[in-house]
Order: C-alpha cells, then sequence, then structure tokens
RNA sequence: GGUGGGGUAGCUCAGCUGGUUAGAGCGAGGGUCUCAUAAACCCUAGGCCGCCGGUUCAAGUCCGGCCCUCACCA
C-alpha cells in the first residue's frame, strides 16, 4: 500500500514578515504538493512559525511587549500571507506549543538515555548592563586579522575569516553597547561523532538528497563532525531544559521537532490523533523536508541523529532548492528588491508569482533569478498570451458563431497525433512535479497550448464557419480539448486560474487529477460563460512594487538580524524586516557617544595612482593636515580614473585603524556614497576647506 | 581561507550516462491573419558553448590547471 507523503517547508522565523525569498519555497512547496496529489498521491503540507531564540527575546523587549505576543502580531501575518499566496498548508502551526515542548523534552531525553549529552564549561562574552550572555552575532568588534570595524563575533564580512567572539578587539555588545565581560557557563552538547556511523549511509541513500547537496555533505562527514551545543543562558525565550533550571534548548533543537508538533496539532484538528505517531513512530508516512541551502547542515546531520536517537521516523528525502536572486543580484532594500509578500499581493495577483517561480524553478539546487523585465515577458507570453488567450479565444469563438455547444472532435488522424501528444506530455508533467522539476511541468502545458493555437489559426475558423459549421466546431472543439489538458497540468500550479478556466469551459470545481488531461471529454455539451480570465501585465506595474519596496528614508541602515537571519528560507541574508509599526528598534543604532568617536576629517588628495594586480583599488596620497600626508586605499577604481581625483577634498575616516593590504599599509578610509562597482560618489567638499579639518 | 555550485545566442535558461549541421522562450528584423486579452501563426537571427592544456576515432558533455561569479562554513 502507498504510504502518505508528509512534507514540510522550513519554518519561517516569527521576527520579520514574509517575503518573496521565502515564497520561493513556500511556492514551491505548495506546488509540490498539490502536484502529487493531483497525480493520486495523499500528500499533505505542513508547517509552522517558528518562535524562540535570542533575536525574538530581545526584540520583544524592545518592542516592549512579551515574546508570546510579538510572535502572535507575526504569527497572524505569516498566516495571512500564505492565504494570500493560495499557499495552503493543511496546517501551520507554532513552535511555542505545549506540544512542541513536549516532543522536544522527549527527544531531550532519549538523547540523554542514550549517553549522546555531554556537558562542559564554556567561556562566553557577558553583557553585564544587560544582565545576559551574548551569542555571536550579538557581539561586534575589530576583526582579529584585518582589523575591519564592527565586524559580527563569527565572521569578518571583510577578509571572510571566522573565530570566536573572544578573539574581537575593542568586543562591543550590540545590545547595550557596553564592553562585554568574559563568564564561564556550563553547557550541554550533543557529540555528534558517535552519529557518523549512522549519518554517512543515510546521507548516501540514493534519492535522499540532490547529488550536489550530498557531495557537499559529505565532506562535512569526512572533516569529522564535532559536537553541537544544544543549550543557551536565561534570559530566552524558549523551552526550559527540564534537569537545568537556567537553561534554555537552543532554537534549533525545538525548530524542526514543531514538524512533529505541527503533526500532532494538526492530527487533533482533523479529529485522527493517532496519525501523529503512525507518521512519526511507526513509519506510516514518507516524510519529506523542502528547505534551502542555506540550513543544509541542521536538516541533513542534526535533525536525523536526533530522530534516530529518539526512535523516531527519519525523513525519506530532503530537498534542497537555490536562493533568490533579483536581477541577477542579492535581494536588496534600497534597490527596492526587498519585497515583502503583502506588497506584492497589493500591486499584483499572486498567480503571476506563482507562474513564474514555478517556470523557473528545476530539480537541482540552483538559484533562481526574479529578472522583472523577464518576469513580465514570460508571464505574458506564455501564461496570458498562450494559454488563457487560447481559451479565450476558443470558448468566445463557439459561445458567438457556433451554437454555444462543444461538437465531436475531429476524426482521423488529426485528433490520434494530439492524444498521443498529450498522453505523452501528461505522464513527463506527472514525473516532473514528482521530482520538483516545475518548470518542465510548465513546459508541458504552454506545449499544449502551442499545439492548440496554432491548429487553430492554421485552420482559420473565422473563415469557415459560414462554409462548414460542423467541420469548424469539430476543430475548435479539439483547441478547447487541449487548452483543458494543459490547464489540468498548469492546475498545482495556478490553482485559481484552473479554476476559473473550468468554468468557462463548462466544466464543475477545479481540476483534481493532472490525468483529466487525457480524458477529451468536452464534447457534445455546453460551454461556460467566457469570462476574463487573468490581464496581461506591465513593467510599469512591476516598477511600483520595486518603488513601494525602498526604504522611506535614507537612514534606514539595515542590516543582519543576529544569530538567526540566515534562518529564513531562501532568503539571502541580509536585512531585517522594515520598519513598520510593530517592528522594533533596530539594533544597529548607536550612541552619540560611539558616532563621536568617529574621527572624520577633510582630506586633500594630493596623488592617486593605480595599483597594480587589484583591479578595485586606488592608491591615494592624502594630505589631512598632518605632517606627512597618507596612503589610502579606496575600492573607488570602477568609478575613478586617478586624474579625476587628484585635487579633490575627500571625506577621510582619519581615526580608522590601519589596515595591511597587500600592496602596502592603508592608514585611513575615504568615504563614498552609492551601492558600488562603477556606481560610486566621492563625499567631496568644496575647496574653502582646510585639509584637516574636522568634519561634525 | 576552506568547500560546493555555476559560467551555453542581447536577456532568462534547456542540453541525461561524450557522437549527425549546439536548442527553447523573450527581445530584434521580415511576412500572414483578424476569432481572441494590440493576442495568434510563419520565416530570419549564424553564439570563441569562461580561458589553457589533456584523454578519445569523437567533448558544452570526461581529466588537470587557471580566471570570473554565487553560496555555505555548524
Amino acid at each position: 500500500m502507498k504510504k502518505p507523503i508528509l512534507v514540510t517547508a522550513a519554518l519561517p522565523y516569527a521576527n520579520g514578515s514574509i517575503h518573496i525569498g521565502h515564497l520561493v519555497e513556500y511556492i514551491m512547496t505548495d506546488v509540490y504538493v498539490r502536484g502529487l496529489n493531483m497525480c493520486g498521491e495523499e500528500a499533505y503540507y505542513i508547517c509552522a512559525d517558528d518562535t524562540h531564540g535570542t533575536p525574538i527575546e530581545v526584540n520583544a523587549q524592545k518592542a516592549g511587549v512579551k515574546p508570546e505576543d510579538f510572535v502572535a502580531r507575526f504569527a497572524k501575518e505569516h498566516v495571512a500571507d500564505f492565504e494570500s499566496f493560495e499557499i495552503a498548508f493543511d496546517h501551520f502551526d507554532s513552535t511555542n506549543s505545549e506540544e512542541n515542548k513536549k516532543w522536544a523534552f522527549e527527544i531531550y531525553e532519549r538523547l540523554k538515555a542514550g549517553g549522546h549529552l555531554t556537558e562542559k564549561p564554556l567561556e562566553m562574552f557577558y553583557d553585564e548592563q544587560e544582565k545576559r550572555f551574548l551569542p555571536d552575532r550579538f557581539v561586534k568588534g575589530t576583526c582579529p586579522f584585518c582589523k575591519t570595524t564592527d565586524q559580527y563575533g563569527d565572521v569578518c564580512e571583510s577578509c571572510k575569516r571566522t573565530y570566536q567572539p573572544t578573539d574581537l578587539v575593542d568586543p562591543y555588545s550590540v545590545v547595550s553597547g557596553t564592553k562585554p565581560v568574559i563568564r564561564s557557563s556550563t553547557h550541554l552538547f550533543v557529540d555528534l561523532s558517535r552519529f557518523a556511523s549512522f549519518l554517512e549511509p543515510w546521507v548516501r541513500a540514493d534519492g535522499r538528497m540532490p547529488t550536489e547537496i550530498r557531495a557537499f555533505v559529505d565532506t562535512w562527514l569526512k572533516d569529522g563532525l564535532r559536537e553541537w551545543c544544544i543549550s543557551r543562558d536565561a534570559p530566552y525565550f524558549g523551552f526550559e531544559i527540564p534537569d537545568r533550571p537556567g537553561k534554555y534548548f537552543y532554537v534549533w533543537l525545538d525548530a524542526p521537532v514543531g514538524y512533529i508538533s505541527a503533526t500532532e496539532n494538526w492530527a487533533k484538528k482533523i479529529g485522527d490523533l493517532d496519525r501523529v505517531n503512525l507518521y512519526w513512530r511507526r513509519d506510516g508516512a514518507r516524510i519529506e523536508h523542502v528547505i534551502g541551502k542555506d540550513i543544509v547542515y541542521f536538516h541533513t546531520l542534526f535533525w536525523p541523529a536526533m530522530l534516530k536517537a529518539a526512535e523516531l521516523t527519519l525523513p525519506s528525502r530532503v530537498h534542497v532548492h537555490g536562493m533568490l536572486q533579483v536581477n541577477g543580484e542579492k535581494m536588496s532594500k534600497s534597490r527596492g528588491t526587498f519585497v515583502n509578500a503583502k506588497t506584492f499581493r497589493d500591486h499584483l495577483d499572486p498567480s503571476y508569482l506563482r507562474y513564474y517561480y514555478a517556470s523557473k524553478i528545476g530539480p537541482r539546487p540552483d538559484d533562481i533569478d526574479l529578472a522583472l523585465g523577464d518576469f513580465v515577458n514570460k508571464v505574458n507570453a506564455e501564461l496570458v498570451n498562450n494559454l488563457a488567450n487560447l481559451v479565450s479565444r476558443s470558448a468566445s469563438f463557439i459561445k458567438t458563431r457556433l451554437g454555444g455547444r462543444y461538437g465531436k472532435l475531429p476524426a482521423g488522424v488529426e485528433t490520434e497525433a494530439e492524444r498521443t501528444f498529450v498522453a505523452e506530455k501528461t505522464k513527463e508533467a506527472e514525473a516532473a512535479y514528482r521530482n520538483f522539476d516545475l518548470q518542465t511541468a510548465v513546459r508541458c502545458a504552454v506545449e499544449i497550448g502551442d499545439r492548440g493555437n496554432k491548429i487553430f489559426q492554421d485552420a482559420m475558423p473565422w473563415k469557415t464557419a459560414e462554409s462548414d459549421p460542423a467541420g469548424t466546431l469539430a476543430t475548435v472543439t479539439l483547441c478547447l480539448n487541449l487548452a483543458r489538458a494543459a490547464t489540468a497540468i498548469i492546475a498545482p500550479v495556478v490553482p485559481s486560474i484552473a479554476l476559473r478556466i473550468y468554468g468557462i469551459l463548462g466544466l464543475d470545481g477545479a481540476p483534481k487529477l493532472i490525468s483529466e488531461a487525457t480524458l477529451w471529454d468536452l464534447q457534445e455539451r455546453e460551454i461556460g460563460e467566457p469570462e476574463r480570465i487573468i490581464d496581461r501585465i506591465t513593467l510599469k506595474q512591476v516598477e511600483a512594487i520595486i518603488e513601494a519596496s525602498k526604504p522611506a528614508e535614507s537612514g534606514d541602515r539595515t542590516e543582519k538580524a543576529p544569530e538567526k537571519a540566515k534562518k529564513a528560507p531562501a532568503e539571502k541574508p541580509a536585512p531585517k524586516k522594515e520598519s513598520k509599526v510593530e517592528a522594533p528598534p533596530n539594533e544597529g543604532i548607536i550612541s552619540i557617544d560611539e558616532f563621536s568617536k568617529v574621527a572624520l576629517k577633510v582630506g586633500l588628495v594630493k596623488n592617486a595612482e593605480l595599483v597594480e594586480g587589484a583591479d578595485k583599488l586606488l592608491k591615494l596620497t592624502v594630505d589631512l593636515g598632518e605632517a606627512a600626508p597618507r596612503t589610502i586605499f579606496a575600492g573607488i577604481r570602477a568609478a575613478y580614473a586617478p586624474e579625476e581625483v587628484i585635487g579633490k577634498r575627500v571625506a577621510v575616516v582619519a581615526n580608522l585603524a590601519p589596515r595591511k593590504m597587500r600592496f602596502g599599509l592603508s592608514e585611513g578610509m575615504v568615504l563614498a556614497a552609492g551601492p558600488g562597482g562603477a556606481d560610486i560618489q566621492l563625499l567631496t567638499v568644496s575647496d574653502a576647506a582646510k585639509p584637516g579639518s574636522p568634519i561634525k
């Protein structure tokens, strides 16, 4: 007997709004689950908000509300966003539930009983003012290697090297701005290496994950698995560890457990409580996770180890997708490409985005590019001009000129050829859906649409309607049966459009099975009422979305959300949520004292030259009114030729720690505006300013 | 820095286990038609398949090196 399939998408973090990056995953998973069901499988789609962790705790505090309330606001918003994009979860839950606590405890107890836990002290930064330990991303300071300032406690964005927070020079707390002290705290660890012999074959099993990802995970396995710290100190929003008062489960311990607890609450909702045990304890389901490239480690190593230790059902498949780019670049607030689900929905029908994503998503974990011009073209050409218009032209032709009833299909080879073709495409599309190859499924539908349009065009029914009504009706009937086939195939992608088309064709309800494509039963019966299916879109509408997504003011210097910024699926790690009403204050804010630490001065560029071996840098000699001019390397070569810069009076950070570069020592930093590359404007000052005079 | 992925026509991408003249859609140029959401249909465009070597009768398709780019680094 076929097992039901329980599909999950990664849990969105309840710290921000759903944006078009998240939607890649929720849409593709939704299409996948709808596709499976339309292939005759029994598939369910489960998800939940991920609600725990330091960022939420801190942000709730800043917003002056309880974490529970903070999280509840986003839960409401998330549900509304998903609904509007026709993402049809069978159940959407929250990790902050009694059920989740219960399951997390159970897994914890099993880890302990199995002897998989170790305990040891850890030296960590502690913020005395805020009375809290500081996770990596809540400490900033100067990179110990390259001396770049304001780097997070785990990795330097400038030189990309990783280190411990305690390695930072001049560390400060992101929460209070004070200098943290080192304090020891005892923590719990899962000894992952004990699971190595189990994980290796599990990871390598055929079909477990895309081969590209397997290669990636393999390298981790070869390097040897490290211990995984699963506890955090209070204050923390999460579950307190039963036998460790004051210690809480790290959010990544209980987040994936949400897959199970959400199943339990769903089981309760549908009145079949045993289902949670059937699926998770008795191998009664295929469990499939859909995740982004960014959280592979958790889902292919930690999570299966936890499940194994607790003797729960392991996922059959972990499907991984790539990240979203917009116009070939990361989503960016300042460019307006960081588009929230709500903003998109306010401007355009979500069907467009569902269609576009599906048309670009293949089975491999490649990044997908939302190229705005391409978006407009593709949607108009394929969804509207091809598919919707085929229905429109054929249906209204029958309605207005051929009596409003379908005729018989043309006899003979013509119809046979189409039947064969559609049968082929239907099979291909079913296989494609099962394999997350959504672009192939979409192409199958479009190809059928092409055939319909070509047949209609070649037959020229507008010329034969009078002379040969029966033959003409047969041809148009064939076209509509093709349109119906394409509709059944595309239904998982754009369900509401499929429903509308079925109505026009005179069919009840929405397509139920992809195989309806091969029914050919639109014959000698009434057709429905023609209606507008979906409008073409214009670049202008898309530009309006971008415009609406730009930050209102330039002061909004966004930055990565600490610790869990990368948790959000399909999101290029970047900015946090926009400063809407409910938004907590940004912890990037600094005090006047901190700002005054920066010595900005006017510098006169005496000389500038190209740097051999560095295609981005110019070597500047800058007079700061000091005894000797300074040498400063500036990454402005793409925008300025050396001679353009000489003689300019520019803004210089004079007390920046000197940075040793391959080409020499850089003794300061020249300020410039703009996104980078060739789009850079040096901040210049009028000639009246003396070199060395302070900028305040 | 380490690891992994990419680099194919102006743009977005297909090209499985190597094999006839390297494909699609959009855009661009030309034509047909008017039923339909200024939609449809036909023809055309001739791209060093990132660079350099190698294996092979035969290489976008395998191997090595390099360049560029993206991602991940618990």
